[in-house]
DNA sequence: GCCGTTTTCGGCCCGACTGTTTTCAGTCG
């Protein structure tokens, strides 16, 4: 088990933990900067820390001290610091810094004045009418509290990407028919095409606010307007997912979405590189800096840029940079190649029919296929060890080939791969002889169970699969859920590297439930040369709208559409497919 | 605690909204 969100975890905890103790808010804020980077890092950092120490402490955001702390722990599993920052709390104390609306200094509050340990006396006090004599605790507060406590309580975590991305489309399609509203469109880690979200950024562009405000505040499926005020509003609807609306006027259009499409940590990087360079930087516009505090926006200064993110990355001395890469790390280098679009995909390469757990027929969805304009569909059924999804047998499989090479001969404009998704069972030999495998076009070799195994044996079994000669692709590597289960976590750097040896290609599957490989790891396959293949893995006709989702993790990870199996001309394609299997 | 094409010391992004206050602290993104 990768130790990387171990260390993220202690080193949130250490953060959280300083602010309790109101500590230097820059040494809190560095803490998390270190959990941020080993949450990213595709690395394991105690492993480094092992055998190089020092490639520790060069990593971006890491200094000596916490470089240190990592070499620790990896050493013993604990980290000193954060054991007696700990002790020096009650130990439920943190989890009240979760209830929405209370931060570190409230947190604080109800700790030294009011007696709240943790989330369990936060109730009955709250209940008691004890918490009420305390400095800034009015009514409304102490209600806040309670209906976010309630909150907290009931609600799941992150919500991800594929629940999210429709409501905002539909609420996207509902605000822009309002009158007076010239632009509409979603921000925030839903436009980076982050795998989950923790809420719905909305942006508007009017010169009248205030209706807009009304409406959408006021519009079916709100649960609670958490905040109402003349240009910002946010509600919690009915779903419990969190929806924040934030109007502009048209000519700052640019500025605000850029700003409001974050990540934080890009805007921070604007905003220094805008100091930098004598200017100011916030969600009105790009300003000259003239020294004066109050803000350019109110005294009538006009813009450097404001009208589109273009203009104004083009004042920063930078190139337009896509949202899926604006999370802070070096996407302020230099000009990207440009990432693949939608429009790119021109194949599917992994999909299901009724012969296991798929709904439609080979000819619906080679069908499907073709009206979407692709060139070509691989069937992959299961095979034989996946009894629960109806997997093939030998025997159905020799039938279920004749049968797509029979539906090939009947559907034309498209050309249908006979292929199987094949299990990579936990001692990585793959569930069909070989023999077998050769009658087949396409073979996408996916792990399916066994997917608590150690590291050591995970890679071991990947990377049987990856050299197997008869293996075009590696489907969903890791074999996550998203909300629920970690899945495996080899050594990803020893299996890209034999991925790029061997021509084999790893899968982004699309399904929002998995994203797997997930994005930082797509950049790791990547800077290794592995080919990338996007998959819907659909079961159905609508699953293959699920590719937008896989789009978008590619993106975050770097592809373009070059690196992309689905997105190469036929030619190649197909000369890369017959170069396997020799 | 981290960082440096001004710096190894002295900085570290910026504004809206709420609730409780009579001018602002705290939270959030």
């Amino acid at each position: 088990m990768s130790a990387n969100a171990d260390i993220a975890r202690l080193f949130h905890e250490m953060a959280d933990a300083l602010e309790l103790l109101g500590e230097n808010a820059f040494r809190v804020n560095a803490l998390r900067k270190v959990a941020r980077v080993a949450e990213d890092a595709t690395a394991d950092l105690a492993a480094v820390a092992r055998t190089d120490p020092k490639a520790v402490e060069a990593i971006e955001g890491i200094g000596a001290s916490s470089a240190r702390k990592i070499v620790e722990f990896a050493g013993s599993g604990a980290m000193r610091e954060h054991a007696e920052l700990l002790a020096k709390l009650p130990p439920g104390l943190m989890q009240v810094l979760r209830v929405p609306g209370l931060g570190p200094r409230t947190v604080k509050l109800l700790w030294e004045q009011g007696g709240v340990t943790d989330l369990a006396t936060l109730k009955t006090k709250l209940a008691s009418g004890e918490l009420a004599g305390l400095p800034r605790m009015g009514p409304k507060t102490l209600q806040n509290i309670a209906e976010n406590l309630a909150f907290l309580e009931t609600a799941g975590q992150r919500t991800r990407l594929g629940d999210a991305l429709p409501v905002a489309d539909a609420l996207v399609a509902e605000l822009s028919k309002l009158p007076g509203v010239k632009e509409v469109a979603f921000a925030g880690s839903l436009r980076r095409g982050r795998e989950t979200i923790g809420d719905v950024d909305l942006l508007v562009a009017t010169t009248k606010p205030s209706p807009v405000m009304h409406a959408f505040t006021s519009r079916p499926g709100v649960a609670k307007v958490l905040a109402h005020g003349e240009t910002k509003s946010s509600v919690r609807l009915a779903s419990g997912l969190q929806v924040d609306l934030r109007a502009v006027a048209p000519a700052a259009w640019g500025a605000a979405l850029l700003y409001f499409t974050g990540s934080k940590e890009h805007n921070v990087l604007l905003r220094e590189r805008a100091q930098r360079k004598g200017l100011r930087l916030n969600e009105y516009g790009l300003f000259k800096d003239d020294g004066k505090p109050e803000p350019p926006q109110d005294r009538g200064l006009t813009p450097v840029a404001a009208a589109t993110e273009a203009k104004v990355y083009e004042a920063l001395g930078l190139p337009w940079i896509p949202p899926e890469l604006r999370e802070g790390h070096d996407e302020c280098g230099g000009t990207p190649a440009p990432l693949i679009e939608l429009s790119d995909i021109r194949r599917e390469l992994h999909c299901h029919t009724t012969a296991s757990d798929g709904a439609c027929t080979i000819e619906e969805m080679a069908e499907e296929a073709k009206r979407r304009g692709f060139d070509a569909i691989a069937i992959t059924d299961h095979s034989r060890s996946s009894a629960q999804a109806n997997g093939l047998s030998v025997e159905r499989l020799r039938e279920h080939i004749a049968a797509i090479r029979a539906a090939a001969r009947r559907v034309s404009g498209i050309h249908i791969l006979a292929g199987s998704e094949v299990d990579i069972l936990a001692d990585g030999r793959l569930d069909y002889p070989d023999e077998v495998l050769a009658e087949l076009d396409w073979v996408v070799a996916s792990p399916h169970t066994a997917l608590k195994q150690e590291p050591a044996a995970a890679t071991k079994r990947l990377l049987a699969a990856i050299e197997h000669p008869l293996v075009h692709v590696i489907g969903h590597p890791s074999g996550r859920m998203l909300g629920g289960r970690p899945g495996l976590e080899p050594d990803w750097a020893a299996l890209f590297k034999a991925a790029a040896r061997s021509g084999v290609a790893m899968e982004i599957n699309a399904n929002p439930h998995r994203l797997d490989l997930r994005d930082q790891l797509v950049r790791a396959a990547l800077a290794a040369g592995c080919h990338i293949a996007i998959d819907t893995d659909a079961h159905g006709l609508d699953n293959f709208d699920l590719l937008r989702f896989g789009v978008l993790t590619g993106r975050r990870g770097g592809l373009t559409a070059e690196g992309c199996v689905n997105a190469w001309p036929w030619k190649r394609f197909e000369a890369w497919r017959h170069s396997r299997g020799r």
